[in-house]
DNA sequence: TAAAAATACTCCATAGGTATTTTAT
DNA sequence: ATAAAATACCTATGGAGTATTTTTA
């Protein structure tokens, strides 16, 4: 029993005549008695008595209808949704993303546009360091990942920076640095802190054993300087670690858009060196996957990140002033 | 895309390896490959990633395998309804009665029968007259009907008689025949009622229009034996009739079943001609329904009426003595 | 008797088989 | 290097077409 007998008999049916629907179906009567008599057998049953003028349903074949109707009808929807899941507008999709990427406000903008304009592909979230990501979406365990800095990039696993951000030091209110006073038209510059005032300052790092992220990069940075920080506490969570700061723990170098956590207790200052230490935003995905709900995902958060940066680059430069000042770069 | 793609698609997806899900098929790599390579191209989209080693689900394959799933196990569980269709466990019957059949304990254990026996059976049911019925099982707008007496037997249409149930004569308490006692061994006989005495007596009919029923009889009966009944009422109910008995508007001729009715105000007589007024409970069915539930039906009713008239010819006798003496021929 | 369905046959599209090549690790 | 899938080509089943017969109201 195949669709084409359902579909064959449900025309016959509709009709009350055989050779009326074999015209409808665009073959000839006789191979259409030739399938419904096939079903019949099949059956064990009688699905129409025959009239002389036509033929009309038997009580096993008014049953038989509906079944065959709706077993149509279900392949139907069913073809339309496998249409939906090919043009990437239903599915599942399943996204981590790093604490850290989790804290800039771009991520929950996104997975909310995505959630609005593609309500049929369901996000599935998990929160995992870059490593444990990266290498989940190159097992296809996952299919997208929000991460800062990538420790290695697994093959297969393509990465690409959705934006830059400049990165501030975070003080303590009572730290000498976070004290010192700008002066004049040369305000900006003066509060901007130098590599070198890292020197032995108590530093925080937010690190978990597999994923180094940010922070390998401004160690390696102070290394090649010279400078010698003092690591006092590596943390798992950004959060963690602007608590520590706030509670007098240390100091620590975030990206700036954490500048929201603890304003009563934290004083943010620029980075001389921001323009080696930009945190990028990174979207990690899997370099095969060039359609369905995963290419709907990267797009979307491509273009999300396009019109962030159009937006945020001329109309944020006065608010970000005080922290963009000495990255002339990031302005450019 | 046929059921044979879908079944192809599983096996190929449950083996994660072509060739092995050939086997299992019974068919070759090669045909196996280019079905799920055709169900690629109607879906645009892939469903596996080949590796060296066998084959892999995309997404896409994912959805697909729950859908393509889906639709056989519906096509599998269809066919096995449409199997108990064709045996006749599982369907629709309409079914109506008369509402003199309806009076006879018979039907309602016949249809309470049914119902246990045979749950996926949906009983519809109706009461109409007679002719009503036989015209619309004629017509297939029923499957089956019980009746007394029909007037007409339409084309197609075949009356079983179920049993036969003798006639008494109803009375109102106060009615002379009823006031008539019995004597000594011979009072069964004295109390029965010969034809004759309904002479001038005020009889009340059940008949409506296209429905003599039983009273066809009857009043046939007396005619050819002279006997000249004074009709005083045609009602459509055989309560109706009771009824009015119990009221003391005349006396009526019923099948014996009726004779829990109106206790303390009726009192019921056995008639001498009752051996050729004999209340048939009969059932009507189309005489081309071999097969189905109707068939089903029909079995079911005809064990039932053989087991009640096993189970009250012998055993009912003592109870019955009064109504059946004057038919020795019922208890024969 | 006049429709509509069933039967008889022929043909061809396509599912399936066989042999071989390509691919990916 | 090897196993598996893809490709090429051939075969044959069975679905569809044409012509005709049978059925039934």
């Amino acid at each position: 029993m195949d669709l084409r007998q359902l579909r064959y008999f449900v025309a016959a049916a509709q009709a009350g005549h055989m050779t009326r629907a074999a015209a409808e179906l665009g073959i000839q009567q006789p191979p259409l008695s030739l399938q419904i008599k096939s079903l019949e057998t099949q059956l064990g049953m009688p699905l129409f008595v025959r009239h002389p003028k036509g033929v009309a349903l038997t009580d096993g074949g008014r049953q038989f209808l509906a079944e065959a109707r709706r077993i149509l009808a279900d392949m139907e929807a069913m073809q339309q949704r496998m249409a939906r899941v090919a043009r990437g507008q239903l599915g599942q999709l399943a996204i981590a993303f790093t604490s850290s990427a989790a804290a800039h406000a771009f991520m929950p903008e996104a997975l909310r546009a995505c959630r609005s304009r593609f309500p049929d592909i369901e996000l599935v979230l998990g929160e995992d360091n870059a490593a444990a990501i990266t290498e989940a979406i190159a097992a296809s365990k996952l299919h997208a990942g929000f991460l800062r800095v990538p420790v290695a990039r697994p093959e297969g696993v393509v990465l690409e920076t959705l934006l830059n951000e400049p990165t501030v030091v975070a003080l303590p209110l009572d730290h000498p640095l976070a004290l010192r006073p700008g002066k004049g038209k040369n305000k900006d510059k003066d509060m901007a802190i130098a590599l070198h005032e890292l020197d032995g300052e108590n530093l925080i790092l937010v690190r978990r054993p597999g994923a180094p992220g940010l922070y390998a990069n401004l160690l390696a940075l102070c290394a090649a300087q010279g400078v010698r920080p003092n690591v006092v506490a590596e943390v798992d969570r950004m959060m963690t670690n602007l608590n520590l700061v706030a509670a007098g723990g240390g100091i620590s170098v975030v990206p700036a858009s954490m500048q929201g956590a603890h304003p009563q207790a934290i004083v943010y200052r620029p980075l001389a060196a921001a323009a080696q230490l930009d945190a990028p935003l990174t979207l990690a995905y899997r370099a095969a996957e060039c359609t369905g709900a995963t290419a709907t995902f990267v797009t979307l958060v491509r273009e999300i990140a396009a019109g962030h940066a159009k937006a945020k680059r001329p109309g944020a430069m006065r608010a970000m002033r005080a922290v963009r000042a000495s990255t002339p770069r990031a302005g450019a």
